[in-house]
DNA sequence: CTTAGCACTCTCATTATATGACTGCTAAAT
DNA sequence: ATTTAGCAGTCATATAATGAGAGTGCTAAG
């Protein structure tokens, strides 16, 4: 249990550091809590004791430990309210109420990235538990056909078939026109089983040219299913505007993670509030913290984090994430 | 004009420097030019009179300036034939060809990115010049309707529209049919204009909660336009492997331009053949060349394009460009 | 025209040194 | 029982000095 006095100077260390990115010494911390550099000293060593503060070599001034930003956000923090610069610049989106769900969230993150200069990413829940709406086909000029593949969620994936000269558009019809029937309904993940089974052996024997027509299909239902593009990074180079980010090792660390979508996909998380992971919990680096939180609008879901150093802004980013999520989720309630 | 020997100098120079980005000194030509390094002292003073080649301070190698890699470009460079490793990557594409165009030019650009550690990127023409080919709407659960754009080339920008309880589908419908009966056929960039003087003004008098829906298409049609997520970006951060790249300075001026959308649209380019720019040229930064082709088939148009530090390695990479662009182009011309 | 040889220049790594920023500890003060 | 002043001790950082190594430029001889 800490003291009254310690956690000021918790308190303090953390925002201190957040602000300066310096080590914090006992001497600019005696002002604002009366007392001597030498009491200060003392104190700071009960709070290294509990691991809560750290030193890179031994006259240094201490920074925050993980555990020590955990404590201060858990225990020390104070919900800021959001300054009007940082509200105007939002409410810029949000007063133009006829932006659907997905661009509103987009254009919101990417003000908070620009803002806040740190890294933010939306992850939509993807398409994998919609299931098929309907295909659909528009032929166009020559040969080309455009096929589509449409859920009950209002996911679209749309790709472009070359039928050659002597086949026309009626075998395309024909396949789609089985695949309404008999597929039309199913959760995208078992449709590819179901094309198999059930649309593959009817078409290899009437369509002409089915292969290409099939694999065309096909293609797109697997990609709609795995809907990886479902996610919008902003921001990603603002991480060399922080100074702990200055050596190019641990720049290419975070950057390998932020390519690999697998790694990316994990940030998704079903969970209520607002989400704070410091270091080593945000399962990305040690090195970054993530802020994130889930929404659920008609159905339509999703994961909206922020991505920055340890030595992160959190209350203003905790109070800028709420402002969104209350935002977005009253959009959509009133009506 | 160069002699013979001076342009094997600087040949060697290159191709040296290349390989191990460090300076070249006398000393590591003139055994594979059988003269001493005193001759190729003087030869060395004559190329740098000439600014083909530099030093980093008086006595240093010499490393090949901008005009000395253009000179290798134009002059020097033989066409590379492909390795059996590099081509065999390749092929796991082309021989799968039942991908639609976009898709094997964007596989094939993540393995070049890949097997170089090279930055690719695939900038599509975009729908600019398109005309609309037709509106749909396909109602969802609830009142929420998935809106469609489709344009004559077979792009589409989807939207979901969510309506009040007391409004229903049939107001939308109207708002299609309207749009499918005036606007079709207009080129995508007239159509805002169209929209605003023909069916603004009837939907106004007829439809209920027009504005929410005249709005959405517009958006809809907007974004199509602009659709600048046509932009398909493999390997960014492959920079930061390259030594001359080790300075964060550096690493941020190249992904601040790397992020801005207007700055990379620009590399599009329709010209002929396979094109080398060298630093300055590149229009991107000074410390970095662009290989890049055009493609056009079957009028789908767009640029391919490879971004790396300027000493890359511009023979392999013109030979796997010129392998993709002979591909993707044979796949379709055949039938 | 080519080459050997030497003086010269510059980088880079190493070492030494001084400075400044802090802490930890102890003993005195409150 | 706290708090504080003071001082010794530790480490980072900056600066200069040094020497080795790499590579050039130039000159004079081949």
């Amino acid at each position: 249990m800490l003291s009254n006095r310690q956690e000021n100077i918790l308190k303090f260390i953390v925002e201190e550091y957040i602000k300066s990115a310096k080590p914090i010494s006992s001497h600019q911390i005696c002002d604002s809590l009366d007392c001597s550099s030498a009491t200060i000293r003392n104190e700071m060593v009960y709070l290294e004791e509990l691991k809560l503060l750290e030193k890179n070599h031994f006259a240094s001034g201490r920074i925050p430990s993980e555990k020590g930003y955990k404590y201060y956000v858990e225990n020390l923090m104070q919900p800021k309210h959001m300054t009007g610069e940082d509200m105007l610049k939002l409410q810029t989106i949000f007063h133009n109420n006829t932006l659907d769900l997905n661009d509103a969230i987009k254009k919101s993150i990417e003000i908070v990235s620009e803002i806040t200069n740190y890294t933010t990413v939306v992850l939509g829940s993807g398409a994998k538990d919609n299931k098929l709406k309907k295909v659909e086909i528009v032929p166009l000029e020559d040969n080309k056909i455009l096929t589509m593949v449409i859920t009950d969620k209002g996911f679209v994936e749309h790709k472009n078939l070359y039928l050659s000269k002597n086949v026309s558009t009626e075998e395309v019809k024909k396949t789609v026109d089985l695949i309404n029937k008999l597929v039309v309904g199913t959760p995208l993940d078992e449709i590819s089983e179901k094309l198999e089974y059930s649309v593959k052996p009817i078409i290899g024997k009437y369509v002409r040219q089915h292969e290409l027509i099939y694999n065309t299909f096909y293609d797109a239902f697997s990609e709609i299913t795995n809907k990886e593009n479902d996610v919008h990074f902003v921001g990603r180079s603002n991480f060399l505007k922080q100074p702990e980010f200055s050596d190019v090792e641990k720049i290419k660390e975070i950057f390998s993670k932020f390519e690999d979508v697998n790694c990316i996909r994990e940030i998704a998380e079903d969970k209520n509030g607002i989400n704070v992971y410091v270091g080593s919990d945000s399962e990305l680096s040690d090195e970054v913290s993530v802020v994130k939180t889930h929404y659920n609008i008609d159905g339509e879901e999703g994961t909206i984090a922020i991505i920055g150093p340890k030595r992160m802004e959190y209350d203003r980013v905790v109070s800028l994430l709420d402002y969104i999520k209350s935002n977005i989720g009253g959009d959509h309630e009133e009506k």
